[in-house]
DNA sequence: CCTACCGATCGGTAGG
DNA sequence: CCTACCGATCGGTAGG
């Protein structure tokens, strides 16, 4: 197909509605959960009829795993996973809670959907198996290498610490939601890591 | 009223008819969430009808409420709330992850609903926010006598460690979960407790 | 992208 | 406690 002006505008069109879709239906998801979110709902704040939506996402489980993946996808490269490493890679981990504390949308998406996701037939069951896995893993490896570093105070065990952290930081937002944000979730990550450490965080 | 015997066998009925139903219903709230349960389901699973279970709960939020309440009930009393302090009390937090490792129904109703309840609409937000309100304020007595005893270590502060171990109870339920109860929630709470702690747990 | 529709299911009520 | 029903809403499809 040549690629004329018309082609380009209706691609970009296209594009652009897919993304208004993925954030109606990401903040529909946290509001209600999976199951307590409508696609004739995510639709009408879009401004398109249901069954247009689903020309785009062809399910409303296919809707909910694109917009996991944005977000994951959108969060790991700002972890910038890989490249920090030991304490560094703690640190970011608390400066994701400041940041999450700025997006309350995505924060219940998160913290909404996992805990329906623990039913085995949930569609997102899979997903959040295997993100908690690999969570727990790469904090593990942070805590190892922080141990290499000298940075790691005596006694704490680094795979018993990812486990701890991540569900730390899970447990926090629960509590940063129902209290109303009133939870400085950052700040008692901070408290709960620095007690690990030999040097500052 | 008279009581005869056929009043108390129409009563103890009733009772257990009640009992049975909360147990179902916590169970399936457990397994699909507030919204994805539904009365159909939990009636046919007591063997009556949907509208013989609003026979005895007028509507689904006030069964919800009365699971909810009923739980609470149960593991105040084997809290011993007032009764154990300090230390004693912290100790018993991880006796209560360990005996809820044997009750994945418990465990799914409260994190899936609480997780709903984040929404301010949702019926039972007002059950939690209390509920964490608390339990936090319970477990920061607990540190406070802690350190009246001497037994918690210098720099742990015990509003924040209060904060860190409901948020720590909470995610490590939902860990528990989502990898098939292969995480040991209580031993890696007692490992969080026994780093600020000066005495043994 | 639309209208119009499908069968299924929901919480709750009427009336007994 | 039942049957029978209400209006509302759901995800998804037909057909254009």
């Amino acid at each position: 197909m040549r690629v004329t002006p018309e082609n380009r505008r209706g691609y970009a069109k296209g594009r652009a509605r897919r993304t208004e879709i993925l954030d109606q239906a990401m903040a529909l998801f946290g509001e209600a959960g999976y199951r307590g979110a409508s696609l004739r709902t995510i639709a009408t704040r879009c401004g398109i009829s249901h069954p247009g939506l689903l020309h785009h996402f062809p399910t409303k489980e296919a809707l909910l795993l694109a917009v996991l993946q944005r977000r994951d996808d959108v969060d790991d490269e700002w972890l910038a996973l890989g490249v920090t490493r030991g304490v560094d890679h703690l640190r970011r981990l608390t400066d994701l809670a400041e940041l999450n504390a700025k997006r309350r949308g995505i924060v219940e998406l998160f913290s909404v959907v996992a805990a329906e996701a623990t039913s085995p037939d949930h569609p997102a069951h899979a997903y959040f198996e295997t993100r908690y896995r690999t969570s727990v893993a790469n904090t593990e490896r942070a805590y190892l290498q922080a141990r290499d570093d000298g940075a790691l105070r005596p006694g704490t065990d680094p795979a018993t610490a990812a486990q701890q952290l991540i569900a730390l930081m899970d447990g926090l937002q629960i509590q940063w939601l129902i209290s109303d944000c009133t939870t400085d979730m950052a700040e008692v990550l901070r408290a709960h890591i620095r007690a690990q450490l030999t040097v500052e965080l």
